[in-house]
DNA sequence: CGGACAAGCTGA
DNA sequence: CAGCTTGTCCGG
């Protein structure tokens, strides 16, 4: 068969071929997509004809979850088209059972459409969009709520048009907008993480207003009112779908991880733009995604000043580097809590040492074979990164045996950092249990960026060493910075609160760096916008990270589309780039997929 | 995914 | 050539 591997949309068989004739007239057929990550094709069932008369059938909707016998197994499924003609020459089986509701038609072809979108499986999709467990009937739709006018005017003008970006400062609160979406009707509000929306669903409901979370609640969101959640809300049921809330669009929880990497703004915008109504999009830093996407609203300048928090940059070129190690010395007194407690110190790196330098000559300590920085791997032996040849720990120039750390890991600056500020330091990195409302009761911490999501507040956040941020090899990188320091933002509150967040960098003048200084985000985007232009990057182009063993031969097959290039490969992967999604989506899928692990990412997350 | 079946390897 | 592993195909 031409399209075996392509990917099935549960729309497969398109030939109308006449019914088989062992078929009873009357008979009802239903195509089921099955609930198993392999198979990507449809098959049909008979629907049992003694389900017409107990109501069942009547039940038995496109969406529907069923339970059906596969090659001798039974598996669940989604009924994804009604009344079809199956193929001849297969011999039906009736559906083994009906399992209650499933996503909507709407969502199905919403579903549909990012898995062509982003190159994937649909009935992953279908996985997310389906409720926990089963449910047979919807609760009552909640009555209408009585939502007070709104005081705060930007959240009505923002959802007075179609397509909005708010960019509103870190400290800024959501909840004006969530209500004013509450006044169109039923709404989907979606935050980046669950506790977030946890936290926003207890408010709203505070307001009396008839909220449910997504997933945990799904018959009550499929039943009306507003829907909240995170991620994996973007394919939530909703009543009647009245607007849109992306909260924080620029936070990369958005993306799944897993292929297909759909990314839930996208998915809420398309979402919005089908059921017509409007969408709004929040963020202290909006993506060049959304700017492109919408129209830009900045509701206040001079609360965006406030918002953010005042900024210290540490400018580190003056400092020696060999002598002053990561620690430079205007921190001493803040270390010391003589600007409040606690302070949350940032270094994002695991482990111990990994760039000596020697301490009477001040000379890297390099493999003389490879060129390479040694690593410290116990207290007194070298070893080679490259062939992992290992030396004593002596200078080649001068013969020391006493070395100085350039880039110490977080387990060693912990150290440090106690003898500086004089008293205990905790450190935190991933694998750091969180209690419930996040660490507290430390002076200091110290820890991967991951600290800064288990400590609940702080008066200072200290970036150690920001300018691997800024540098990573990576497209978004600097956005990625901006994200650090919004966090960061949220941790010490705005500057007409007195939050502060301290930077030591060599790149004082960085665009990501000014823009927080002066609680400007305009100036990453005009930076950050040219430089992707000029490169031809995202969002002026979209971008496939094609890897995997079968990737060579997938990409071989793509040939030269018209438009298309294709960069690699580079660590065994390739990059394809098209003029537009559209485009990407339509080049990915007209190619058989060869059999063995492909994996996809479209947007690729560290491109 | 998981079963069916076919093609390849081993051992006496 | 039985008895087993490994690979490929396919499901309504």
């Amino acid at each position: 068969m031409a399209d075996q591997g392509r990917l099935d949309l549960g729309l497969s068989e398109p030939d109308p071929v006449p019914a088989a004739p062992e078929l009873p007239p009357g008979s009802r057929v239903v195509r089921v997509l099955p609930d198993v990550a392999a198979i990507e094709r449809s098959f049909d069932y008979l629907v049992p004809p003694a389900w017409a008369e107990d109501g069942r059938g009547d039940r038995l909707v496109v969406g529907s979850r069923v339970r059906i016998a596969l090659a001798g197994r039974r598996v669940g499924g989604w009924v994804v088209e009604d009344n079809v003609v199956p193929p001849a020459g297969v011999e039906l089986r009736s559906l083994a059972k009906a399992s209650g509701l499933g996503p909507s038609p709407e969502v199905i072809d919403l579903a549909r459409w990012a898995s062509h979108r982003w190159a994937g499986r649909l009935n992953g999709l279908l996985g997310t969009a389906s409720p926990p467990n089963v449910v047979e009937s919807l609760p009552p739709r909640p009555a209408r709520p009585t939502v007070p006018p709104a005081t705060d005017t930007w959240a009505v003008r923002a959802l007075e048009v179609q397509r909005s970006v708010v960019r509103l400062p870190p400290g800024a609160d959501v909840l004006p907008l969530a209500v004013e979406a509450a006044r169109k009707g039923d709404a989907l509000i979606l935050l980046p993480t669950v506790p977030a929306a946890d936290q926003l669903a207890l408010r709203l409901r505070g307001e009396g207003l008839p909220v449910s979370l997504a997933q945990r609640e799904w018959a009550r969101s499929a039943a009306g009112g507003l829907v909240v959640g995170s991620r994996s809300a973007a394919l939530a049921p909703v009543g009647d779908l009245a607007a849109v809330v992306v909260v924080d669009e620029h936070d990369e929880t958005y993306q799944e991880e897993r292929a297909p990497t759909w990314h839930a703004r996208d998915m809420a915008v398309e979402r919005a733009r089908r059921a017509g109504v409007p969408c709004v999009l929040t963020s202290p830093s909006p993506s060049l995604e959304a700017l492109r996407w919408g129209e830009l609203m900045v509701p206040s300048l001079e609360g965006e000043r406030d918002g953010w928090p005042a900024l210290d940059l540490h400018d580190r070129r003056d400092d020696d580097p060999v002598r002053s190690g990561l620690l430079g010395e205007r921190l001493v007194d803040i270390l010391r809590g003589s600007e409040g407690d606690p302070v949350v110190c940032v270094l994002n790196r695991r482990g111990r040492s990994r760039l000596l330098a020697c301490d009477s000559c001040g000379g890297l300590v390099c493999c003389s074979e490879h060129q390479a920085p040694m690593i410290q791997e116990d207290a007194d032996m070298l070893v080679c990164p490259v062939d992992g040849a290992r030396r004593p720990q002596v200078c080649d120039d001068c013969g020391a045996t006493r070395f100085r750390n350039l880039r110490a890991g977080v387990a060693r600056i912990r150290e440090e950092l106690e003898a500086l500020a004089g008293r205990p330091v905790l450190e935190v990195t991933g694998d750091t249990d969180m209690p419930d409302g996040g660490l507290g009761g430390h002076a200091v911490y110290v820890g991967t960026e991951a600290v800064l999501h288990r400590v609940r507040s702080a008066a200072r956040v200290v970036f150690l060493e920001f300018d691997q941020e800024l540098l990573a090899p990576r497209m978004r990188a600097s956005e990625q910075a901006m994200a650090l320091l919004i966090r960061a933002a949220r941790l010490v509150g705005g500057r007409s609160d007195g939050g502060r967040i301290v930077v030591q960098t060599r790149m004082p003048e960085h665009e990501v760096l000014q823009a927080v200084l002066h609680a400007d985000p305009g100036r990453l985007v005009e930076a950050e916008s040219a430089r992707r232009k000029l490169l031809n990057l995202p969002p002026w182009s979209a971008l496939a990270r094609v890897s995997g063993p079968p990737a060579e031969d997938f990409i071989t097959a793509l040939g030269s589309p018209d438009g298309v290039d294709l960069l690699g490969p580079r660590d065994g992967a390739w990059l394809v780039r098209a003029p537009g999604h559209d485009r990407l989506a339509e080049v990915l899928a007209a190619v058989e997929r060869p059999k063995g692990r492909l994996r996809i990412e479209v947007d690729p997350p560290r491109a």
